[in-house]
DNA sequence: GAGATATACTTGAGTACGCAAACAGGCTAG
DNA sequence: CTAGCCTGTTTGCGTACTCAAGTATATCTC
């Protein structure tokens, strides 16, 4: 194993290793504070501040990181807690949205609070305010990088959830 | 969604949204390559690292960052094709020490070399040496990290695989 | 206006974990 | 020496995805 390799393997053997800690801490912590998971939060946090609350599904797969098929079931799961409905778009007819629904809004503010302090406090303890800053800008060069696509082809027409 | 939020809540989401593009592009490479995972090729590459090429099993399920129950599954399918062996400590009967086997190393050495090619080449072409290094520090402040045991409790007694 | 191709989405089947509980072996205190 | 606790491992059950393939709908080309 020749000696250029080992801070790049380091740096994904950290990546990986912090991912799967947080995320597991951060689930237990949501699902006591609302039986929602950590991809669910971003969810319905993506929809809340998209324009009308809603935003296409493949928008929302390519958005938390899933696949199709991913965001689907997903949103099998929150559809069937009434956290997000769904309305087809009437332009085109192979689109539908996902919506967050009035119920989603609450279980968002209702974990948002304790979740995003604990968001907080877990980096405060570990960076100052400049390290933080600079540990975004290198992981956005990563791949998979966020592309805070700001929802395009949204705010067109009517909103009217179903079921 | 008050104002300090922001900076905490991206750098977790593009962790988790790096870590999910890098994982599956990864898997894909060394699924083609030799028909094993990340986790597998980490726990290879631990393996091969420590002395005798073997660990206790805990301590792997640590280093890796998976629990105990993952460990045994994830080692159940190393053991099936042969990549590692299992040696039971004579001292502690509790523990178990999972050893990688000349297969394994073959294994290993097979889709080494792509893989670490793959992995500097993605930082390289995002990182210079420095940023890089800063990003190895700043991910090792995060929960989970490495903790780097350089295995202990081991080159204690003769290795004898079994099955 | 008829294919061909691309896009949005769903479904079937499989996998890689996780958690909680069970169990076995070891350690400590009386 | 025995009762209680701690540690390492496995097992049952559940879940959150993945990929590949299938179905609609849209768009582009001639």
């Amino acid at each position: 194993m020749n000696s250029q390799v080992p801070s790049a393997l380091t740096a994904f053997v950290r990546l990986a290793n912090a991912h799967g800690a947080m995320e597991r801490a951060f689930n237990q912590e949501l699902q006591a504070a609302g039986r929602i998971t950590v991809t669910d939060f971003e969810v319905l946090r993506r929809l809340a501040d998209a324009p009308d609350g809603r935003m296409r599904r493949i928008d929302l797969a390519h958005a938390v990181g899933v696949t199709p098929s991913g965001i689907t079931r997903l949103l099998d799961g929150l559809e069937a807690s009434e956290l997000v409905g769904r309305h087809h778009c009437t332009q085109d007819h192979r689109v539908t949205y996902a919506v967050i629904t009035n119920a989603g809004r609450d279980v968002l503010r209702a974990t948002a609070a304790t979740h995003l302090a604990g968001l907080v406090a877990l980096f405060a303890e570990r960076f100052t305010q400049n390290e933080l800053n600079q540990l975004v800008t290198l992981l956005g060069r990563l791949p998979g990088a966020d592309s805070d696509l700001s929802c395009p082809a949204a705010a067109v027409e009517p909103v009217t959830v179903e079921s």
